[in-house]
DNA sequence: CGTTATTTAAAACGCTTGTTTAAACTGTTT
DNA sequence: AAACAGTTTAAACAAGCGTTTTAAATAACG
């Protein structure tokens, strides 16, 4: 494997568990096994690097979620909210294919990455990768043509905080249901729980 | 107003803005005016400078909470899931007149505990503060009596990641609803927009 | 008033951070 | 074989970090 490649990958497990802020290029080196230079030569500078890790995500993702949210879209029938969001479990999911523990991973860099660093990271995602947004936007109003345009955009982001948390936090929440209720679950199980919760929230009646 | 103060109004809302690994202890002192060393004498270190300002807020919020869990578990009728969301609001929002921007102070300083520093404010908080949990699960059971007890687990942690996700970016939220809306918004708005959302999470029908 | 304890001040501590440098090495091309 | 660009290496850089130290200023009290 490529030294670049091996930069990659450990710089996203360790970005993952302790944040953005919080891994240090040595730490990315060493568990790398590269020289500490290699991130500077090939990369540029750290934040570079934050970027790439997100991209390699985002260029595997978007496409497999455009087409995803598209027919629902394009179907004929108006779709429920249940449908939508069920949308992007496949390409979710296939994130875990396309690498070992992909889709934790995935969403809990997204999770530090509007937390950490003052949110560079959300403008690079919203500006770099508008299409999504838009799509899902389409898709929700295709469900629930009710929905005015300030509530949309207030409940997709309670809902991208309802799975960018969660997700941030999977794995202590998977060991506690695990030591606390017996309840052996993976990342699958717990994105087949959160999207009724988050369908529901999105199509709740609201009192003006 | 004393030094001690100083320094927590200051680590406060610094902490709240870039989070705790990304606030220096000189940022925190040459904003409160005080000397460098004035934290490491009165706190003994940053870590306990972090849990000094979280127990300032928790001490002011528990009871209040407390009491208003306790009234609806009390009452005679059951109480509906969106009556026993809405007993957060008045204790919330009088974090308010405790402090400037209190609520949106105390909430993204929740959720920099959450994803800031590995977990362990959110094991300080559920050491040292886990009556809050116990009794707002006691609520939500009342409310939903046929949710299981996993259920309640995971969609509890849903709705804290809802909130607290929520108003760690609430300030960018409220931009960029201002720009694209013309919605001028403050936090007591969003805590209403929200509660609907997660009340209805939590009581979503399940598909076992 | 004088003594003791508390609080502030400035400087330095050792350590880690991201980044840069310059030399060594690798494999291909002329 | 020599020249070459592409990589890797070890060492050093300046800057920032949390913390400690020492001395000066202030407050409290017999």
């Amino acid at each position: 494997m490529s030294t670049k490649n091996k930069i990659l990958d450990a710089a996203e497990s360790l970005f993952a568990d302790k944040g953005f802020n919080g891994t240090s290029l040595r730490e990315i080196t060493s568990l790398a096994e590269v020289n500490l230079a290699a991130v500077n030569y090939h990369f540029g500078s750290k934040k570079e690097l934050i970027k790439s890790v997100m991209s390699r995500y985002m260029n595997e993702l978007s496409p497999n979620l455009q087409t995803s949210l598209l027919l629902i879209c394009e179907q004929e029938q108006q779709p429920n909210l249940h449908e939508v969001f069920s949308a992007f479990i496949e390409p979710l999911l296939s994130l875990n294919v396309f690498r070992e523990n992909g889709t934790s991973n995935f969403l809990q860099l997204l999770g530090r990455g509007y937390t950490d660093s003052q949110g560079f990271l959300r403008w690079f995602l919203t500006t770099q990768y508008p299409e999504v947004i838009t799509n899902f936007v389409t898709a929700v109003q295709r469900a629930y043509p009710e929905l005015s345009a300030e509530d949309i955009f207030w409940r997709l982001h309670f809902t991208m905080g309802t799975v960018i948390f969660t997700m941030s936090s999977s794995d202590a929440l998977m060991d506690i249901a695990k030591n606390d209720f017996d309840q052996q679950v993976d990342i699958a199980d717990v994105i087949r729980k959160v999207i009724p919760f988050v369908a529901s929230g999105v199509g709740a009646p609201f009192n003006h």
